[in-house]
DNA sequence: AATTTTCTAAATCCATGGATGTAAATCAAT
DNA sequence: ATTGATTTACATCCATGGATTTAGAAAATT
């Protein structure tokens, strides 16, 4: 285990004052930590991290009157590299999932061993990413089963690899927002010959105007397969 | 250490004949394994996995001839439930990531111990996911940069704020390639009400059209802010 | 109670977009 | 050498999209 130079500053925030009680006893047991607060408002909580700028903030992100995770996100916002982990009473993939995602160095559950609390708060202050196994677990599951369907989408049956390499130049262009005159201008044609194509990538794509095929393009991997072929 | 009830089928893929060799006796001495082949080529790997259909896959990513993630992929599309750990000479995060984005259930660097390895091919087996804690902090940080943009964005001045509930419908419909016609027959209101609509979207968007609304849309996370306010 | 915002609607006018057919030059592949 | 695909181009016609102005009713705010 590591030695702080100063006593890390330690902000707790739950609704449940139960909880927190316990919770401030069991950290105040520790003689590297300092508890510079502790609130049973999310709102209160902001102004107290405002206040005393903690190292780290202990965040139950299941509150009736104000949601945890918002709670976070303005606390990132704030910017002043506060650490915070999120303390839940639920496992749930997709709250860990979006914890994590607005920026939580941690994920605890209420009811896990004060031990490892303790060892979540540790390693988080000495920068870590902190999430108990199980917790990862799950987290790379949703993480996999959310980004398994994007790189799906793009094998399967993908109509934009009937596109010709010229196609594909106009559909970018199409994608950035660009209209017949603009795209005529970027690729040195005139503007008729940019309506033939974007027709055939109509008919290609099987939509029936811009802003489907722009649709169709971004929802099929369009921006991967073009920065691809940039990169290759 | 659980027990399994028959021996679980491994193969090995691996350019490096060494370490190759390495791994195949490290592995050979648990009793668990079963080792079904063992190649130096990644093609002549997936052609392997599909005769045999193993459990568990340990696959070199750092191979010249074809790109070891590719081949992961190619591996995942077989949908065989084909459990596969990369095995890397780099804990680069960006690596880390896309290995796990793909569908990898575990990384590991050739240069840890082989109890490591062991104990991440067991815990892969069992059905979870397995990152050393080193690289599962890589991996944390390296998602958190990377969609800590996406929510920053949604801040500042997002133009989308100044939208009426009401446009945001028609957008939120815009954005699904409706036109004017659609789109007041989903909302039940006339056409022209739609253009109204559409027009001040187009006013407080600051943009010219309708795709380059939609992008604007879909680019400062419009999505995300529909979706927050129906589970709301 | 008074005011502002939002939602609805229409008219008008012009610009842009989209469908269709034709066709020539170039290039790759058989 | 010939075929087929690609890229370029134009004409024509009609549909749709977009800008602007005006305006009534309802809802929210002050």
């Amino acid at each position: 285990m590591r030695e702080f130079k100063r006593k890390a500053r330690v902000l707790l925030i739950d609704d449940n004052a139960d909880h927190l009680r316990g919770v401030k006893e069991l950290i105040s047991l520790e003689t590297n930590y300092d508890i510079v607060g502790t609130t049973t408002s999310a709102n209160m909580g902001i102004n107290l991290v405002k206040k005393y700028q903690p190292d780290l903030v202990l965040m139950d992100i299941n509150m009736p009157e104000k949601d945890g995770l918002q709670a976070i996100q303005e606390i990132e916002k704030l910017e002043l590299g506060t650490k915070i982990i999120a303390l839940s009473g639920y496992d749930d993939a997709d709250l860990i999932f979006r914890a994590m995602k607005i920026g939580a160095k941690g994920y605890v559950l209420k009811t896990m061993a004060s031990a490892q609390l303790i060892y979540a708060i540790d390693e988080v202050l000495s920068g870590k990413v902190y999430l108990p196994s199980a917790l990862s677990s799950r987290f790379f599951e949703y993480f996999q089963r959310t980004f398994k369907e994007e790189s799906s989408n793009q094998n399967e049956e993908n109509l934009l690899n009937y596109l010709t390499s010229r196609e594909e130049e106009v559909l970018d262009l199409l994608t950035q927002g660009n209209n017949y005159k603009a795209i005529a201008g970027k690729l040195f044609i005139s503007e008729t010959t940019v309506k033939t194509h974007v027709n055939n990538i109509f008919q290609k794509l099987q939509v029936n105007d811009r802003t489907q095929a722009v649709l169709y393009a971004l929802n099929n991997g369009f921006a991967n397969k073009v920065r691809a072929k940039i990169s290759a």
